[in-house]
RNA sequence: CGGGGCGUGGCGCAGUCCGGUUAGCGCACCUGCUUUGGGAGCAGGGGGUCGCCGGUUCGAAUCCGGCCGCCCCGACCA
């Protein structure tokens, strides 16, 4: 079933007429900096409150707190479960590369030299001023490269494991860290050292492989519009955006709430050019030798990135149900032992009744915090559902319900409280999607002529559809001038005859401009 | 690599221009009491090589020289 069918059949939104938003203590503002005033901040201040991560003091690396390595492990956990359905194993190579395999392949090298860490060394020793420095004597006979991307190690390896159309296709997957000398890292979307995962499959045919390679789009999209409720159009790149080494890259674009669009994923169709780099050679039925055709595809943890980008409001994170790792937290008040004993008791049985029901929940009985702060808390950290009961509400079988996504709140009876949390948690889900991809139709507007393109990017930013005429020239004149990228040549639009809107030459159909993450 | 800014308890800062008690404030932390339906209050307490090295001076967080590091803005990128 499709999402957008699926979207059609959920149920309507829980909240009642009485509901009401919550306030919010003034001082509360000051945590997270409001987008209109400062986006950047804004996301730094979100990934800071919500304790996803911090700058570590490797420059450019971040050091992934537990609540920010939860939300990665439930992607890498859903996206892992996905790979094995379309029938791929997990192996793993390593994280030092030969430098001469770099070298191999013309494009890749070029498309990568400029960031790689290199090992020279293997160990250290003091120096006469008593400083560490690299033992001279330890220098390496050949350099290794820190992995940017595994595809050189990895056709080194199927070179040898491959000698016949029956050994094909390979299949593999491997959850890795790669690092990639960035000059301007940002947490989670841009940083040195990332985890990602890196699908690398073999296939006897041309055919095969692109098939391979539309399929794993399909998936990122698929996983993206279900789990991250972030909907992304799916394209194919032009040639000067296209990964190094690639015949033809697809990608997932999706639209951030300033008007910039981010490369969620991107698969690659890598035609014959590793296989000759690293003489991969296969016999065929007719029993001729012929080089072996190849994809690669991977998403980063750029995702969690996207993810805060595509949901938070200016109270702090927004996390879709699927993906959160605590779905709802329950918050107890009490004033006194007595109270405390009869509220927890309470709170411990809805949250059984919760968890029986299939949802990822959380009671907080810290005595430690007081309820306002915990609330607090849990908005900055983006849980969908709160629920909190005190001794009125023991007193009146009801309990409070909170959504982050809409900020409603309303007293309920506890009465059927876990159908009424399941059918909230799907609400928040779709309606995060629904409100997202709004957004991003919003931001996407038509243009025929350069000067309104301009116009529409200054003012407004987001996805501009425009007539290209195929050349890098046009492109690159249009990056110059505006700092917007062609982000991708859509694959599900109608074929629309046109002219360029700068050098008037035909075009075969609109593409996606944007500046970009 | 260019242009800007900043290094002072865990975090955020003041003090530096114009050298001079024991280096101060907010948050956080510890103890106690009172509190508790939206980030509690009061009292007490602990915690500092003022980025590093050198110089000037009776005396340096403060002045001078050098070095190091970080952040932001641009060029490269998932």
């Amino acid at each position: 079933m499709s999402f957008r069918r699926a979207l059609a059949t959920r149920r309507r939104p829980v909240s009642s007429p009485r509901s009401h938003r919550f306030p919010l203590p003034p001082h509360m503002a000051d945590a997270v900096t409001p987008r209109e005033e400062d986006y950047s901040q804004w996301y730094l201040d979100v990934v800071r409150n919500a304790k996803l991560a911090d700058n570590s003091p490797a420059r450019g690396c971040m050091i992934i707190r537990p609540n920010g390595m939860a939300l990665w492990e439930n992607m890498r956990d859903a996206l892992d479960g996905m790979f094995k359905a379309t029938g791929h194993e997990n192996l793993y190579f390593p994280i030092f590369i030969p430098e001469r395999f770099m070298a191999r392949e013309a494009e890749h090298v070029e498309g990568f030299a400029k960031e790689c860490a290199i090992v020279t060394h293997s160990r250290l020793t003091t120096n006469e001023d008593g400083d560490l420095i690299p033992d001279p004597e330890s220098k390496l006979g050949e350099n290794y490269i820190v992995r940017p991307t595994s595809e050189t190690i990895i056709w080194d390896t199927y070179s040898k494991w491959i000698q016949s159309y029956r050994d094909l296709p390979l299949l593999y997957n491997q959850w890795a860290n790669v690092v990639r000398w960035e000059m301007r890292p940002r947490l989670f979307l841009r940083t040195a050292e990332f985890l990602w995962q890196e699908g690398h499959t073999a296939h006897a045919t041309q055919h095969e492989a692109i098939e391979e390679a539309e399929r794993m789009l399909d998936v990122y999209a698929t996983f993206a519009e279900e789990y991250m409720a972030m909907p992304v159009i799916r394209g194919r790149k032009t040639e000067s955006e296209r990964f190094p080494g690639a015949v033809d890259t697809y990608c997932i674009e999706a639209m951030m709430q300033d008007g910039k669009a981010l490369q969620a994923g991107t698969s690659h169709f890598l035609g014959q050019n590793f296989a000759k780099a690293f003489d991969c050679t296969f016999t065929n039925e007719d029993n001729e030798v012929e080089h072996v055709w190849a994809t690669s595809w991977g998403v980063s943890t750029r995702l969690v990135g996207g993810l805060v980008m595509t949901h938070s409001d200016d109270q702090g994170l927004v996390l879709p149900p699927k993906l959160a790792r605590d779905q709802a937290v329950i918050v107890p008040i009490y004033f006194n032992d007595d109270q405390r004993a009869t509220v927890l008791k309470e709170a411990e049985r809805i949250k059984k009744e919760l968890a029986d029901a299939g949802v990822r929940v959380k009671l907080d009985a810290d005595d430690n915090q007081k309820p306002g702060w915990k609330f607090a808390e849990y908005e900055l950290q983006g849980i969908p559902v709160r629920l909190a009961i005190g001794p009125r509400d023991v007193k009146n079988e009801n309990i409070e319900v909170a959504r982050r996504d809409t900020k409603d709140k309303n007293i309920v009876p506890q009465e059927g409280i876990a159908d009424r949390v399941k059918t909230m948690l799907d609400d928040i889900q779709t309606s995060l999607y629904d409100r997202a991809l709004a957004r991003q139709e919003e931001m996407t507007t038509t243009v025929d002529d350069y000067d309104t393109f301009k116009e529409v990017l200054e003012e407004k930013g987001g996805f501009v559809r425009a007539h290209w005429d195929g050349t890098a020239e046009t492109e690159q004149r249009i990056q110059d001038e505006t700092k917007a990228t062609i982000r991708c040549i859509p694959l599900d639009q109608e074929q629309e005859g046109g002219e360029d809107m700068i050098t008037g030459k035909p075009s075969s159909g609109r593409v996606l401009f944007a500046k970009a993450y």
